[in-house]
RNA sequence: UGGGGUGUCGCCAAGCGGUAAGGCACCGGAUUUUGAUUCCGGCAUUCCCAGGUUCGAAUCCUGGCACCCCAG
């Protein structure tokens, strides 16, 4: 038996990845499942998510007649993912731990495991659709508009593409609960998990306290008045309403920027503070999932957060090897350390993590004053 | 101390004799494989205090207290 017809599921215990292997199985692949523990609990409530985990995975394992392996990848989860997730917050920004979790250890890892396994392929419960094959397969976006992951998956290549396996692209979250239930997959009424994959939910501020030292600060307007006091910059991100503390006459205040070196944050009254507001963004370098950098200027769609609707644009090359994304409506909290991802209708493109909105009205009072008188 | 004004939830703020609107903040939940946003729900038996009038007062009366403003 070779390894061709043989792929490995990442189960997490989840009802998406236990249908994604049941359907492999059906299609007469030779399937194994594979549980990933990457994240070492230290969790003073007690309960072990991880061990529930492993234990529903157990169960579906068995209900589908599969094999299952093992994995700890809690090393190279913190050097890769987590360790630049620390850095991107200890700099201000709002890093997307799920999207350097796919790259580095789902899809690279994870792949390379399965590889030693002697699997060419293997699969996870995504709701993305790989198409095409060999050196030129497209990532595009789910048939359930609603669940679609790509932005999640944007990182990937043509290699990983072409060894990962979607099962669950072309179905909706109600089907799939229908063939989990029919299937009897133990599972089957499970409830979605939410929070940074692998650590899970939690009470962001208490969890990343542990790891970082907050350094509070004031919060000031963008004129400098002062309209608080913040537990630390890390905390927050643009666009942020609650966790101020500030109330008062009018509208809520929402965070329009940060200045690391002051350590103040800023906020604005309004949701549609116009400090929110800009027309494009600048990313680092730009990775292409084709695997060929497109011409630019290219007119496209792109999103800046996670379920966001695409919103068009037009990609522009920077001399320095970045992109500029001007978009033809102004978008609100544009994030830096957030990825900007690209579309044409249903292809997913590549995307860059953000660097900063441009021209940036919101990072801080300096900057605009600088810009109004031109220099 | 003379004259005027104001005291309603942590912050704004409706109410003007009929049994405490709303917004902000906060808390809880829904949505969500980031962090957010958004949505839903909760949040003053009590209206600066003490008396009084009234079937009934935050709303009227009396006396305090506090703060603000203008004069001094």
């Amino acid at each position: 038996m070779t390894g061709a017809n043989r792929v490995i599921v990442g189960l997490s215990g989840g009802v998406d990845s236990a249908v994604a292997a049941l359907l492999l199985k059906r299609e007469g692949y030779d399937v194994a499942g594979l549980f990933m523990k990457n994240w070492e609990e230290d969790d003073r409530d007690g309960h072990c998510t991880a061990a529930e985990d492993l234990q529903e995975v157990r169960r579906v394992c068995d209900t589908l007649h599969i094999p299952l392996h093992t994995v700890n990848f809690a090393t190279e989860y913190w050097d890769q993912v987590f360790s630049t997730f620390l850095a991107e917050l200890r700099a201000g920004r709002t890093p997307n731990p799920d999207v350097l979790c796919n790259k580095e250890i789902k899809f690279k890892a994870f792949l390379e495991h399965a590889a030693a396994l002697g699997a060419h392929h293997i699969a996870t419960g995504h709701y993305a659709r790989i198409v095409g094959a060999g050196g030129a397969c497209r990532l595009m976006k789910a048939h359930d508009r609603e669940k679609d992951q790509t932005y999640f998956l944007h990182a990937l290549g043509q290699y990983e593409l072409a060894r990962a396996l979607f099962p669950l692209g072309g179905l909706t979250k109600t089907e799939v609960r229908t063939i989990a239930r029919q299937a009897r997959l133990p599972n089957h009424a499970r409830r979605d998990s939410t929070g940074i994959c692998f650590i899970g939910e939690r009470n962001f501020r208490q969890f990343i306290a542990r790891y970082l030292t907050a350094q509070p600060g004031t919060i000031t307007t963008l004129d400098g008045a002062v309209k608080g006091r913040h537990d630390g910059l890390m905390f927050y991100t643009i666009g942020q309403r609650h966790g101020l503390g500030v109330g008062g006459p009018g509208e809520a205040w929402y965070v329009v920027g940060k200045n690391i070196d002051r350590n103040v944050l800023y906020i604005g009254q309004g949701v549609d503070h116009p400090a929110l507001y800009a027309e494009g963004l600048k990313t680092e370098s730009v990775h292409w999932i084709s695997g060929e950098p497109p011409s630019l200027p290219l007119a496209c769609r792109a999103k800046t957060r996670y379920r966001q609707p695409d919103q068009d644009c037009v990609l522009h090359r920077l001399p320095d090897g970045g992109v500029r994304v001007d978009f033809a409506i102004p978008q609100r909290a544009i994030t830096p350390g957030q990825s900007a991802v690209f579309y044409r209708d249903e292809v997913c493109l590549g995307g860059g993590i953000i660097l900063e909105a441009s021209p940036n009205m919101a990072s801080s009072p300096e900057r605009q004053h600088s810009l109004r008188a031109g220099s």
